[in-house]
DNA sequence: AATCTCTTTTTGTGATCACATTTTCGGAAA
DNA sequence: TTTCCGAAAATGTGATCACAAAAAGAGATT
């Protein structure tokens, strides 16, 4: 058994062990830290996380319930399997939530929180020129994040998390992959649309975005990326 | 502390006692057996369910995980409270989402699922007449359910539960309040265009559905509950 | 009657343990 | 070399316990 290692992630005071072990396993499978069919034991993840099996069977129980994770019949737990097919729900999937998500957070907005939104985007660019990926996700995670949570009832978050969250291990194996990283920018039409108020063309934008993003990957493309993992 | 009674639910033989525990309670909340606010406690739950507390609490922390319930700052675990623009919030979502769900569903049902969705249609109908609004509502979600679990991977399924999770504390005050049950049927509409395979035409009898049934409480009716069950 | 204080009870948290099932692995047989 | 079998190890499950924090309650004071 070789021992685990999990992304680093700051565990702000006070917080419980359950809910740390939750925040860094889920950021860990969102930047793709994991491969598809992976297994993980719950003993092995209270060792790497310094706890004891209770919290992190807790976290664990947790993630399946948004799609992170998967208790097989035999009780062995994995990191759920991607297929081309699931790919292409999980992307279609987003289409809809997303643009609903922005279009519905547009009124919410306030000019500072648009130019914040404009300066995260800004800080994806410098990551790809430094070539991190990882940071360049992230970043460009907590670009939709901004704009979808100005909703003060952000009901659509969670969901949307959810499937970053199923998407993240083909994420991993992508990036391991894709030598360029390209990020088709459509960041800048969403942004213009922001300071206009144009509901219908950030929705646009931000559907453009996904499907021009990782949605231009392929069934084809995905495919090869699945049988270089495998 | 009064004693809690939970809608009884089958237990599957070599269902685990988690796994029981986070069905029952799911459905009781699905169904709004309880009130916005209500507290709960992990001890009381098990006793109810006749078991200890770990496997409780691991169905607590998963069903806070798909809004279900929620884990407040000091501890206590309490039913989501509603607002009227998180209600409204919910029921916009459930459009695109549905909409979705339904059209990617299309192309996959087989004329013998169509025949059966029009048998649970008929039998909503049918609990309408004897009054048992419990039974209709749970009927009427097997109807949607039925539809969007013919996509062999429907990712958007579990995302469309926990919406309606987040609901049912309202409508367990609705129910109380209402005394005639209507359900506008936009389910022949939805069926008729099944049997055409007309996406276009199911995605949009599914959000009429939706905006004309629950969806047509405006927030001064849900106002209203809200202080009837206050 | 209302407010404050101190004690008691309740409650969530996390570690530990026993148990049953599953997996792993070494060696025997083909 | 491959397949099969049984012992040993690993693993998920669920109950229990100790502990600290929070809530509830009793009684005194204003």
């Amino acid at each position: 058994m070789k021992s685990l290692v999990l992304p680093p992630l700051a565990r702000p005071e006070g917080m419980t062990t359950h809910d740390y072990a939750f925040n860094r396993l889920r950021q860990a499978i969102m930047v793709g830290a994991f491969r598809p069919g992976t297994s993980v034991t719950i003993r092995g993840l209270a060792e790497a996380l310094e706890s004891s099996p209770t919290p992190v069977r807790e976290a664990l129980r947790q993630l399946t319930s948004i799609g992170a994770l998967q208790f097989l019949e035999n009780r062995r737990i994995v990191v759920p399997q991607i297929t081309p097919a699931r790919f292409e729900e999980l992307i279609s999937l987003r289409i809809p939530l997303e643009s609903h998500a922005a279009r519905r957070a547009v009124a919410h907005l306030s000019e500072r929180q648009i130019e914040q939104i404009a300066a995260i985007d800004d800080s994806i660019e410098m990551e790809i020129r430094r070539g991190d990926k990882v940071a360049a996700l992230i970043a460009n995670q907590a670009f939709h994040r901004m704009i979808y949570t100005a909703n003060p009832d952000p009901v659509a978050m969670p969901l949307i998390e959810s499937v970053w969250l199923q998407l993240g291990p083909i994420l991993g194996i992508a990036m391991e992959h894709v030598t360029e990283l390209y990020v088709v920018d459509r960041h800048r039409e969403a942004i213009d649309a922001l300071r206009r108020r144009d509901e219908e063309a950030v929705a646009d934008a931000i559907a453009a975005d996904i499907r021009e993003g990782i949605g231009g990957f392929d069934q084809q493309a995905v495919a090869r990326l699945l049988r270089l993992a495998a």
